[in-house]
RNA sequence: GGCCCUAUCGUCUAUCGGUUAGGACACAAGCUUUUCAAGCUUGGAAGCAGGGUUCGACUCCCUGUAGGGUCACCA
């Protein structure tokens, strides 16, 4: 996996990094983690930080973490011998914008068709001729990311390549790049994007918050929640089950399941995948987020939600009124209940306590809120009823 | 625009030539006195279009259409 600290954790490189984690654990492969720095103006010790906390939050490990900020020797020693044995040159550039160079290094395309088997889409062929002698490195002493990315693959002996479909164009030139090296070609495997809801690519710029890993992490989705949800975009284990661990997402994971278009990101079906794993949670850590979740959210009461099936909203108030000075005398809830039916008094309690037609039952959310807050949250109902 | 990729319910998807096209989310209606962010029942909802191939196409081929990606001295 080969993220850019250019930038927090993105959702899809969040993914990217799931399928890459969940081929290598299937197959007894090793999973390298290579930070891909070599743009020194954007990339951010602060970023890089960003994206290894939200991989460990993930539960996704490595086993082996490379920065190619702390390769660039390597890189130096193949440009110069690129630019020896004439399959890159030293081009002299006109300078059009600011930070350009007089002379780069470009690479000498051999401008021919290359043909690759994609796991995922199949046979892919490009002829590479309208690419041009494109630009490898600012210098020989600064490698860009097409030569940077085969070196390392080479070096490091990487033999599958997963990424998001945007990188689909890239294969070629780096292709190009591995023969003049004497690289060996990896297995490539390129994923469908996550699409917003007008089938674009989740882009920082158009969705802000919405991409970051962070985001999902502050609304109190579950990390193997957005795992479990994130599996499910663009892939599926040929059964019915829906929810899965990481170890179950291990154990069903295969390549030729990944769809070939791309999947519209749903929060609503995360929510869902969500709740379902709450619902696998010791009762202890429910409560835990649950308190999170109510303690501060005050919503809006429906009036006519309230009462309980026909009751009448005085009866309603009623009972509300008693549950009141139960509150206070800390007598026996249960009993009034009984007595006037259950229905009748906790649905009230818990819809006034909660805003909510499905919540956690009302003797749990009374503990959550405290007593105090729970009572001015009962008054309120009360006044609304009046 | 060039190149590349894609095309089943609103969304995620199953189907790998023969199915009443299945499931899930969401939505709608209902049931359940409700310690229920639960459960259950029911419902509406899909093969982009046109040509082939075939006894038979959602499935294979071609064309069109639509959508997306990519075209840096970023990654």
């Amino acid at each position: 996996m080969a993220p850019s600290p250019t930038g927090p954790l993105h959702i899809g490189t969040a993914r990217t990094t799931l399928f890459n984690y969940l081929f290598a654990r299937k197959n007894g492969g090793k999973f390298i983690l290579r930070i891909e720095d070599t743009d020194k103006e954007r990339s951010t010790k602060e970023f890089e930080q960003n994206i290894l906390d939200g991989l460990s939050w993930l539960g996704l490990s490595y086993d082996e973490l490379f920065r190619q900020s702390e390769r660039t020797d390597i890189y130096v020693s193949y440009v110069k011998k690129m630019i020896e044995n004439g399959s890159a040159f030293i081009s002299k550039e006109e300078v059009k914008k600011e930070g350009d160079r007089p002379e780069v290094v470009r690479f000498r395309n051999p401008s021919k068709k290359i043909k690759f088997n994609d796991l995922v889409r199949g046979e892919v062929e490009f002829d590479t001729t309208e690419l041009g002698d494109f630009v490898i490195a600012k210098s020989p002493e600064e490698p860009l990311y097409h030569l940077a990315v085969v070196v390392d693959d080479h070096e490091m002996g990487v033999t599958h390549v997963i990424r998001g479909e945007d990188h689909i164009s890239n294969t070629p030139r780096q292709i190009l790049i591995q023969e003049a090296i004497g690289a060996e070609r990896p297995v490539y495997a390129h994923l469908p994007l996550i699409l917003d809801s007008e089938r674009k690519k989740l882009s920082k710029r158009k969705h802000g918050e919405a991409v970051w890993l962070d985001t999902y992490k502050k609304q109190n989705i579950l990390p193997q929640a957005l795992l479990n949800y994130l599996a499910l975009l663009g892939w599926n284990p040929g059964t019915e089950q829906e929810i899965f661990s990481l170890d179950e997402l291990i154990k069903s994971f295969s390549i030729e399941k990944i769809q070939k278009g791309g999947a519209i990101f749903d929060t609503k079906k995360l929510d869902w995948v969500n709740k379902e794993h709450v619902k696998l949670l010791p009762p202890k850590e429910q409560l835990e987020l649950v308190a999170r979740d109510y303690d501060s959210t005050l919503l809006p009461l429906d009036r006519l939600k309230i009462a309980w099936k026909d009751t009448s909203i005085e009866e309603t108030k009623n009972h509300l009124l008693h549950v009141l000075n139960i509150m206070s005398n800390k007598e026996d809830m249960m009993e009034y209940a009984e007595k006037w039916g259950r229905g009748n008094v906790l649905w009230p309690l818990r819809y006034a306590l909660s805003g909510k037609e499905k919540s956690p039952d009302p003797f749990t959310l009374i503990a959550i809120l405290g007593i105090e807050e729970s009572k001015k949250r009962v008054a309120r109902a009360i006044e609304l009823l009046k």
